[in-house]
DNA sequence: CGGTGTCATGACATCGGTGTCATAAGCTGA
DNA sequence: TCAGCTTATGACACCGATGTCATGACACCG
């Protein structure tokens, strides 16, 4: 591979003399430069970043890890896919600042991070993001603090700067729209157990139904997911046999993903009920191939992984670069808006007896 | 940043001395080891990388770009999707062989992809891989051939090596397999004009037909996805009619994906027929998110993007280490299983008039 | 006891760029 | 006409590793 030295050679110049043809950080006469842009175009070189680097202590690479860190406790249909889009948003903002990405999986084995972190390391990256596949705490090694980090879609017990799917958020603006459009009785589907998302999405509901006058009823809110993820949807239909024979049963339910939608239509259709007309059904995530191809196509709250992506990389350059805002905040919350599909009917807004009986007590 | 010289000073040896205890390359008193390793740990020290493969002439890196090449005729979540599980299935097998992968993505703009494979090549990459995805001919530029290329998933004019999924063989497995269990009929509705795989998926089908002395009834295949990706499925409808209203109608449809599959239950359903008793679905891809989820589950044929991945992976690895054998073919076929779920039913054998009757014929 | 081999270590050059400083030529204005 | 400035270029050192070669201290052998 050809040397700044040999173009220098060819072009009869000295090798500073090519690098400022190459930089253009200090004049060179017209005729030297088309002698050196002819040598380089014949010799077909091109510079080597390890060099440069070395010089000058830049590297102009991320680092990014991705993958589960603590117990995978969900399929990687359900948590390995969201983390893609916000792979593919964070390269794209990378992109855009002229940095490269070094990119490693975990493989679902945290074990590998410190491993990782330590090949970063070597490589002198400026920075380092952590993309986890769901809303979750992580524990990253104490070496990642030779460096710059930034986490996505997860936080730590450190503080570190972070951006967050607004999971309250999303279940709030749902819920309020759900209101909004004559729904009183809504029931919930919740995801498993130990997810940092599950009481999140629920203070939401509660806070959309506390602002609209409506009282909270426990017996509307069920588990949908189970954390065992050979037996996920295991007690799902008992869950929705519940809700359904409640004295006044929900007109519209929620369920946490849109993997679960679709089992839920399933059973649905198996009482023969149809939906929206007798029941709408919302999803969660907004995970098109569900929500768009389904029918009726799934209202869903959308959970834009790709602006995570990129938020997190302006975040992590920010950083870097040195321009973070004073008050800019450690952690950022990232929403996105209710998608209304086919699947959750308005309902006039009459109210009906049992609904007003409820209110009154 | 500590370098090796720090370390040197502060355990009171050369240079050359941490060297050795960093690689083992040559015998170094105990004594002066632990003095070594004791400095390197109080310095936190990190060898640089850029140094190393300054020296060595060897970066230890592979590029990997992914994306789509040629316009975009797919929307995201039918093309984007499966290059993930190829990008992860490359990333494990280069993990295994040391090399640190830097990946970019087009972001759908083919024109970047000249400035991308310059970056790769300014890190010196090892090696290249290119990813598309969905299987289709594409031409990078020249440049490409400075250093090691492999594809996967694509196919280009010059006979670069490459990992493609075996459309022909995993569409005739499902048409042999179907038959097997007592199919006669088996209606095809196909993926998009353009696309590559189609008349392999084809060739597929009828080789199955005529190993099983089936003749080929052109009236049995018909449009399924349309090009237009916003129209994808205008057809259907139509396609479906027409299978239905045939004297002989299918006892089985293949899709050639499984959204395609999504798509056709609720068509069907609508028509009032029932999965599998009236009529019988099988998909493409096994996208297990809805073959296993959508009721009855689906059966379909498992592309195995990971294993694409691992064996471009291998591939590139052969070359780079020369270990390429001798009579390695440079286009490598992956297929997968045939997933048997409930949206199949097996026919019993008995021959109906009808079949016996297109048998002599 | 001296020659030979092994062990342990260090001096020095080198990989391919770039920062610093020096130098020479050409131009301007007092 | 010459100081003072800009333009254009080169010499040289340096970034942080490692390959090559040299050297000194022992141990072993005849």
């Amino acid at each position: 591979m050809a040397t700044i030295y040999d173009v220098a050679r060819l072009a009869g110049v000295s090798p500073k003399t090519v690098s400022r043809v190459l930089n253009g950080d200090a004049p060179v006469n017209d005729k030297t430069r088309e002698a050196v842009n002819a040598a380089m175009a014949s010799l077909t070189y091109v510079p080597s970043s390890a060099a440069r680097s070395m010089r000058s202590q830049k590297s102009g690479l991320i680092g990014m890890i991705t993958g589960a860190i603590s117990t995978s406790l969900q399929s990687f249909e359900a948590a390995g896919l969201p983390d893609i889009y916000i792979v593919q948003g964070a390269q794209r903002a990378f992109a855009e600042h002229g940095m490269t990405l070094l990119i490693s999986d975990t493989g679902g084995k945290p074990d590998r991070i410190p491993a990782l972190v330590q090949t970063f390391l070597e490589h002198r990256v400026e920075g380092l993001i952590y993309i986890a596949g769901w809303h979750q705490q992580v524990e990253l090694p104490a070496s990642v603090r030779k460096t710059k980090l930034v986490l996505a879609n997860c936080f730590d017990a450190h503080g570190t700067p972070t951006v967050l799917p607004d999971d309250e958020g999303g279940q709030h603006d749902l819920t309020a729209l759900l209101i909004h459009k004559g729904h009183r009785r809504i029931g919930f589907l919740t995801l498993p157990e130990r997810q940092t998302a599950r009481p999140l999405r629920t203070k939401g509901y509660q806070r959309a139904l506390a602002e609209n006058g409506i009282a909270y009823d426990a017996d509307l809110v069920l588990a949908g997911a189970l954390s065992d993820e050979a037996h996920e949807f295991d007690r799902l239909w008992d869950s929705l046999d519940r809700l359904l024979r409640l004295p006044e049963p929900p007109t519209v339910i929620c369920c946490a993903n849109d993997k679960m939608v679709m089992r839920v239509y399933t059973l649905l259709r198996q009482r023969g009920l149809s939906i929206p007309d007798d029941i709408s059904i919302a999803g969660y995530d907004d995970y098109k191939i569900i929500t768009e191809h389904l029918h009726p196509t799934v209202t869903s709250v959308d959970l834009p992984y790709g602006v995570m992506g990129m938020r997190a990389a302006d975040k992590l350059m920010r950083l870097i670069t040195g321009t973070t805002k004073p008050n800019e905040p450690s952690q950022e919350l990232v929403s996105g808006p209710v998608v209304w599909r086919e699947s959750v009917r308005a309902r006039d807004t009459v109210v009906t007896p049992f609904i007003s009986r409820r209110k009154e007590t």
